[in-house]
DNA sequence: GGGTGTAAAAGTGTATACAGATATACAGAA
DNA sequence: TTCTGTATATCTGTATACACTTTTACACCC
């Protein structure tokens, strides 16, 4: 158990929603749990920490991050921004290879979808429709809010209907590259957030 | 010495010059420099990690990042969109407090400015400038990839006219923000980015 | 009941020690 | 000289121990 698969199943755990938003995480019990002392569990908090998952504060115990209404905006803004950018970056650049990739990438989100796994296959997706772009740092900071997004978003749960829709979209985008139709493809990203946000919105209040 | 000012002593090094990218950090000089053990030095790497300031690998020695030009490019072309954006959010809502803030900011870096201190006038300044957005998140990222860029400068010798078109950069920065034409201050942002990004590529190669 | 002070319990931060990995220096071969 | 292999020195990762801080629980007073 290296602090890197530590950080990683606890990832699973937030993003899965086992450890809902505001849950405490006491470095002593994750020592234990993962059979190791407590200066890996302190190192995998930091990695969890600087990927916006959890809250680490001088001589308290870490939290698993709980966002305000209006910083759950803020990041979707931020989505906004970064992932169109990224998208029209990458549109320019597609190759048929790159075409395939995303074909592959969404027939495994649609299986990912129906085993209850539908953020991996979402990630991956965006994952496939943005590489073209070659920008690391931009996916970094799309990942990163991603995430952050994806921790509001676990402790509830998803209506077939979203996944529905969340994966025509995902049709809709494909078909989109495909086309070559650009302004089109990125109306169509900033509608899939922007859905995206507002049913995340609903059910904060 | 907690970490948190072992790493802002240590950014300082890095920002100032002392620690050029690539310069490696063990954690044992560290320890003694600060008269610590590595535990607290082994936290403050990963704070400047995070910030994006240093390298970590498993059981490598921590280093000063150097960015390749390609990444210089992505990193200034994030700013843009990053900073043109707050920019515009805190445009809109703007009051004569807010200016008065950025009255004192310019002072005030026009002062570091002529101690050899610029870039912690910049940074006041653009904070400055960026406030009334209150978008913590963003302001945030917009940080990082400052610094992250900043790291790179902070091995040439600025010139002296440099300096001097960012002062009047940011004289007419404020001007315009004064004079409520938002058009105008967004394109001199603009501008001002895309200089400061140019002379940098020019000092790489 | 609701607030307040205090002591025990739990938790965090860090020094020390040691095992294992990496980097360095140097001798010998091409 | 330049490359390669190897022994040594250096460095990192983590367990343990202990001091200090925060949290929790409970008795007390209003």
């Amino acid at each position: 158990m290296t602090p890197e698969d530590i950080s990683h199943t606890l990832e699973k755990d937030i993003l899965g929603g086992t450890l809902a938003p505001g849950s405490v995480l006491p470095q002593g019990a994750l020592a234990a749990r993962f059979g190791v002392s407590r200066i890996p569990v302190r190192d995998a908090l930091a990695r969890l920490a600087s990927a916006g998952l959890v809250e680490l504060a001088p001589n308290r115990r870490a939290r698993v991050v709980q966002m305000t209404r209006d910083e759950v905006i803020e990041a979707y803004d931020l989505r906004l921004l970064l992932e169109t950018d990224l998208f029209a970056r990458a549109l320019k650049r597609m190759t048929p290879q790159d075409l395939d990739r995303i074909d592959y990438a969404l027939a495994r989100s649609d299986l990912e979808a129906r085993n209850a796994n539908w953020a991996e296959g979402d990630a991956l997706f965006h994952a496939a429709l943005y590489a073209p772009a070659q920008r690391s740092r931009q996916q970094a900071m799309i990942d990163g809010l991603r995430r952050a997004c994806r921790v509001q978003i676990a402790s509830y749960a998803i209506l077939p209907e979203d996944t529905d829709r969340w994966l025509a979209d995902h049709a809709a985008l494909r078909d989109l590259c495909r086309a070559g139709q650009t302004t089109a493809a990125a109306e169509r990203l900033r509608a899939h957030l922007t859905g995206a946000r507002d049913t995340l919105l609903s059910h904060l209040t």
